[in-house]
DNA sequence: CTAACTGCAAACAATTTGCTCATGG
DNA sequence: CCATGAGCAAATTGTTTGCAGTTAG
């Protein structure tokens, strides 16, 4: 919802310089696009918010620039089921999404209790966490009026990191 | 690790039975295969091992049985990414996965800390828990000759990692 | 100037589907 | 029997790539 008009650089389109890319006209658009999404589109969704703009962008180059982008860590894939990647900028900080089962709505949220969890629990298996996946999937509780449902900060959960247990099948 | 002799059904073929599905010989077929499965294979590798009992199999009937059972609530589909999705009996009880961004090897674990973290964060969203997804991917360390970490259940995906590295992500 | 980029269409890989024949219950 | 299921190949879908022409730096 910033205000990102087409003489200022996008946040996306700095980073890109910073990584040595070479900002052409279809470059800048895409950055622009991802820029300001607040959601999480797909490469369709990508290319037809570029057209919007300018329409000399073909999808081939969206799956490029994309994939480029994801390389170089300024982007990140998400794969929400339904068969198609999303993405959405890296640099929207460390967050999780809580999907809800009846709206569909998708309500992000951050917790580091999470990651020193999983991260404890990798370490336990031998492994170093390189990345990880969470998505939950709830249903609203109808009570208080106000929900506040944007975007959730959530910081102090009790439960901390210790025990993780390998299982087997058997 | 059952000897699952052909005489037996074997445990989805039940369900299958209860499910009221028509027990076609490729059926069973397939249906033993998933019941003696260690791992999570993907429509492929069940192709295989199907094949391998009886080669009157396509791998058409694969996708569909795959896809029937699914929605049936016996199987559950994964994505650990490399495009293709992998199937495991849904009555393992519940546990996550370790992904071995190195070799695709995939290890199971439970941990209870983790679901009560979630089922917190979900709660001070304003949000019953339904359901959830997490998967970790990691790098193993490989440096103290500890040697605990030896702790995956099936080779096999190690296999179908390096098979599916054929161009896709990792 | 030239290595990097783009468009386009053809190539691909995973999965689905139309149609005809086979078969379980 | 006949509704379901199977086989096979053609069709779809999401994504990648070869090639020839463009362009940023």
């Amino acid at each position: 919802m910033v205000d990102d008009s087409k003489e200022t650089a996008s946040a996306i389109e700095r980073l890109c310089i910073e990584h040595g890319l070479k900002m052409t006209g279809q470059r800048r658009v895409i950055a622009r696009v991802l820029s300001e999404a607040e959601d999480h589109p797909d490469v369709e969704e990508l290319y037809q918010r570029a057209a919007e703009i300018d329409s000399r962008i073909s999808v081939a180059t969206v799956y490029r620039t994309v994939r480029l982008l994801e390389e170089k860590g300024i982007l990140e894939r998400r794969d929400f089921g339904g068969g198609r990647a999303r993405y959405e900028s890296r640099d929207n900080g460390q967050h999780y999404h809580l999907i809800d089962v009846d709206t569909g709505k998708v309500i992000e949220f951050e917790d580091e209790q999470h990651v020193a969890l999983i991260t404890a629990i990798a370490e336990k298996l031998g492994f170093n966490l390189v990345s990880h996946r969470l998505e939950l999937f709830g249903k609203k509780r109808e009570k208080i009026a106000d929900g506040g449902a944007k975007k959730g900060q959530s910081d102090k959960n009790a439960v901390l990191a210790k025990k993780a247990s390998v299982r087997k099948r058997g």
